[in-house]
DNA sequence: TTGTAAGCGTTATCAT
DNA sequence: ATGATAACGCTTACAA
């Protein structure tokens, strides 16, 4: 591998002129100019950026911690990170924790992780990255950052307990607010839901999201119509019942596993989803667009989320230790049509 | 930010001293190490690795190139990279082409995509990585990187024009062949076959697969079984009634979508897949397994992809510039048995 | 327009 | 056991 000094001897100049040619910068002949270009083709130079980053001080480069590639909602948000981040010309240094294989799944309760995160944030700083993006597995609350951080640290799809370390979520509400509405706006008045655990912060949103459009629809909010599932396909199927014995017309399960369940019980009742009967689903996973008929849905705004997660770091990195944004910034959920809502006629 | 000379300075002793205390080189008193490591904490020290790197002329980083991070294949194959990577304490320079999002399907036509794979090998090699993953996002051919790379390359997922740069891809053969020894171990003789474009390497391996196995279990190979489709999931609908008339007890779909297909058909004809009639799939994409019933087919090894590329470029690291390893690395697939098979009774 | 030289934060050699 | 110091490849005053 050539040096900028070998460049600059066979060229006849000093590093210096190599270095203003390469970087465009100083005042340098054209002859020069050309000679010195013939010379790093020629070598097929490439400079040395570890070099010119330690005289810089600056590596262009931010340090991604991803809890697990293989979870499904990954991929989208290390996309949006990296559109960012081109646009940018910053650099990812990608790390992939593997938590779901290594610990299985309580792997938040355990400190190895803890000291793990530790570790490796040590290890990006080292490498001089300018900002850490955390990317959690599943929205819920991060508090594994340690305090003090020298640079500026952002989590994405979780939430942190330190004011310091801006988030980036899912608007749950907002989904379920549009997709309720959606559904009001096909004529449907009877809305069961089949909600998440009840302790959940999704299904909490979500419910809230109900029961404004409920609200803005002039329908009244009826408790008995959600009821509460375990997040799997067998919730769906077990609640859909009750949902047809109050008489619902649509059905929303607050993801695309409960709402699979909900299709197993209708089609085994001989029930025509949208016709006979409407069912939504949320988060718009691939398998929602394989079913019979696909699955209307909200699209979580993944992408989104990676994008404004290094909005915020690359803001930051302008502005040095300006006042602090706000804290959670909530990214809106996209509706999917599909085909299971049928409009419902005017009753009255 | 602290550096040695100021932890130096502090702890009374030369920059060699603290150097050799952090790095466990060298002879020094327990008393002197003490003190430099209460200092190190106190400060908040981390060292500066692009300085050690400069001066060590390593980086233990290697450049991973993914075509496009939103494919269904890429996570599992990044993960086996990580996997290795970390295993070595290598880190990991991600980026994304995003070839799919820009340049919707026909990218690899395109010399903007040449240009900018020669741009980003430049930057990653500027970055001084001492190796490049270049993952594709389908298996293909790959014939972006450029002549004489002064570093090893690897392509995963994907097959090179060039000796000098080994490809690791899925053994078609070996997971056709195995696929179809299950069905024949289940007392299958009449296999049908929804195939993928004539064209395609997938289609021809797999349908070689198909014969050996079908070889080893005596069974006579009937072209007439084999039907070409699309790859989608149409394809397995509009075939299956044939495959059905030349009296099959089995079909062998060549992906997962056209099994979809045929799931389709068999439902509207109330064929009870399982019981009746069997059918396989191959990929094992994620609605594989929430098929009614789930769907049995052949897993791809996508994380032992990653995994083996990542060894390859560790291995070429050690001995610099040795023999040349083979240039194919072919990975078994793994079979994934579900409830879409019965078992055939012996009809003699 | 071009060259000299200091310095970025380390490691390693060689004295002491 | 510890300390001076050169060197890694680059950028940038400043000098010529």
């Amino acid at each position: 591998m050539p040096t900028i000094k070998e460049i600059a001897k066979v060229s006849n100049v000093s590093v210096a002129t190599v270095s203003n040619v390469i970087n465009g910068k100083g005042r340098v002949s054209e002859e020069t100019k050309r000679t010195v270009r013939k010379v790093i083709e020629e070598l097929n130079y490439t400079p040395n950026y570890v070099a010119k980053n330690l005289k810089m001080k600056s590596t262009r480069s931010i340090g991604v911690i991803a809890e697990d590639m293989t979870v499904f909602d990954m991929p989208d948000i290390i996309d949006g990170i990296t559109e960012c981040c081109e646009k940018e010309d910053y650099q990812i240094l990608l790390v992939n924790l593997r938590l779901y294989k290594k610990y299985e799944d309580r792997y938040y309760r355990d400190n190895r992780h803890r000291e793990e995160v530790h570790r490796v944030i040590d290890k990006l700083r080292a490498k001089q990255v300018e900002g850490i993006i955390y990317v959690s597995a599943h929205e819920r609350l991060i508090d594994v950052i340690p305090e003090g951080m020298p640079l500026p640290v952002v989590v994405a799809y979780g939430f942190t307990n330190k004011v310091e370390i801006p988030s980036v979520v899912v608007n749950d509400l907002q989904g379920a607010e549009e997709l309720v509405n959606y559904l009001i706006d096909c004529g449907h008045k009877n809305i069961g839901v089949i909600a998440g655990k009840k302790e959940s912060v999704h299904t909490q949103s979500r419910l809230e999201g109900y029961q404004r459009a409920l609200f803005a629809g002039g329908i009244l909010y009826d408790p008995g119509l959600v009821l509460y599932g375990e997040w799997d396909r067998e919730s769906g199927y077990k609640h859909t019942d009750v949902l047809l014995n109050a008489g619902c017309t649509a059905i929303f399960c607050m993801n695309d596993f409960m709402a699979g369940g909900t299709y197993d019980r209708l089609n085994e009742l001989g029930i025509q989803i949208g016709s006979d009967i409407a069912v939504v689903g949320f988060d718009n996973r691939e398998m929602a667009s394989y079913g019979k008929p696909p699955l209307t849905t909200m699209g979580l705004p993944l992408h989104d989320i990676g994008y404004k997660a290094s909005e915020l770091i690359l803001e930051a990195l302008q502005k040095k230790g300006q006042e602090k944004a706000e804290s959670a910034h909530y990214m809106d959920c996209r509706l999917i049509i599909r085909e299971s809502v049928n409009k419902v006629g005017e009753p009255e």
